[in-house]
DNA sequence: CGCGTTGTGTACGATGCCGAACATACGGGT
DNA sequence: ACCCGTATGTTCGGCATCGTACACAACGCG
């Protein structure tokens, strides 16, 4: 099933003029993402970008005493590596493979090269760099104001967003690190979304049985993500 | 003293190559930013852009429920309207004048047509862009795991770093505001600060009495922060 | 000078999460 | 079939902050 595996999985790719696309083409290359894998360590110099076809990876923040946070979320609607075109070259973020699949990966260079000439990968970048600090000053509120049982909702239902079917591969001592809280908090609150019959999980396997009932018991953080990714990418809706 | 102000008192077009400065100093104009002044309301279409000399605007996430938190603040280091030149026109932010001052104001048509050229005005906003990106960040990082003190301290030298004088005109209320939490929690928070002579307040008035002390007692998210924007926006530390 | 508004201080139980310690259960490997 | 590592469940006291209610104090204005 070598069809499986297409650029134009990612939407950013996809929203590329065939001229513009065409340009990057020779430049990509598929790569597969495991879980846990660490694609920027915080500081290191980036020398390469990722757009996730079927993966997904979060940007992490750690601090000096260990504890961490998860500060944005990208699938196949993104790029990771956003400051290489911003200009700063690093972050003090790390980037982790959240959830395994594939990825195709370019050049810092390349990419550089694609983002100066001003067309539309630039204007597609730029509105992906706003959906994300859109996705960064919510989760920020999130955290301040909500409780563990709405943000592992809003956490659930984004990363459905970028997969496919309803299982997520996920075990609970690694959400809690995701979300900056203890794993036996997740428990109690997975627990309960279990008892509520919304997912459904056993060792590291999560399904979701009811989206509808995890919308409404979520924050309005999750929606206006959502709705603001839909209204800064709207060409990426189509696939 | 009409000396007073002055376009290089920010340091975005402060670091501006004369040519390109020339281009864009017919439409600048002086504007007073009085405490409180909504310059955005949330995904209302922004039509200007504004450089601070000598205010500081907050940029606050307001909830269904009537609760708020700061999600970063920019003084004469930035600019306020960020989403004009990332192409999404509005955010889901509020923009609240924080402290009292003036600022120099652009249409948005005249910054996207700058932008737009790729030159030093693109290079350099796009740099600070991802520092507010890191702010944004490391908020959500210090709301997650950071207590009321550290946090007000952080908020504090924030602040301190934007104005000149060690003054702050600024209740408990507005405070509480910003950070998300009740003003009886800041009302403690600064009287412990107050205890320590860290600082002195009465009615709407702080002062900053150790700032080394103030640095101490914060959380790593302050230096984090300032490191991140000195690093991007080197050029801008020289005046 | 008095009075009302605004800003600050204090107290109370309630709550949500933490930190730590420990119990249970599933499942792959030998 | 067994064992052991890994994942999940449960409990306890502790603590920061919340929500609410109310008291006091400073300032501005008539």
């Amino acid at each position: 099933m070598s069809a499986a595996h297409d650029p134009f999985q990612n939407h950013l790719l996809a929203a590329l003029p065939h001229a513009d696309f065409a340009r990057l083409k020779p430049g990509l290359k598929l790569v597969t993402m495991p879980l846990g894998e660490v694609l920027y360590e915080s500081g290191s110099q980036q020398r390469r970008v990722y757009f996730p076809t079927t993966s997904i990876v979060s940007l992490l923040y750690l601090m000096a005493d260990g504890a961490s946070a998860e500060i944005a979320v990208v699938g196949n609607e993104g790029i990771i590596g956003v400051s290489l075109f911003m200009g700063g070259e690093t972050t003090p973020s790390r980037a982790v493979v959240q959830s395994a699949g594939h990825a195709y990966e370019l050049t810092g260079r390349r990419l550089k090269l694609e983002f100066n000439r001003g067309g539309a990968m630039q204007h597609l970048l730029l509105r992906y760099t706003q959906a994300l600090l859109t996705q960064m000053a919510q989760t920020a509120v999130c955290n301040r104001h909500h409780t563990l049982d709405q943000q592992l909702c809003r956490w659930l239902l984004l990363s459905l967003d970028r997969l496919v079917g309803t299982e997520l591969v996920m075990t609970q001592e690694l959400i809690a690190n995701m979300l900056g809280v203890r794993r036996e908090g997740v428990t109690e609150a997975a627990g309960s979304l279990q008892k509520a019959r919304l997912i459904k999980y056993s060792r590291g396997r999560i399904s979701v049985l009811d989206r509808v009932g995890l919308e409404a018991r979520t924050c309005e953080c999750y929606a206006v993500v959502k709705k603001e990714f839909d209204r800064l990418l709207p060409a990426l809706m189509a696939s």
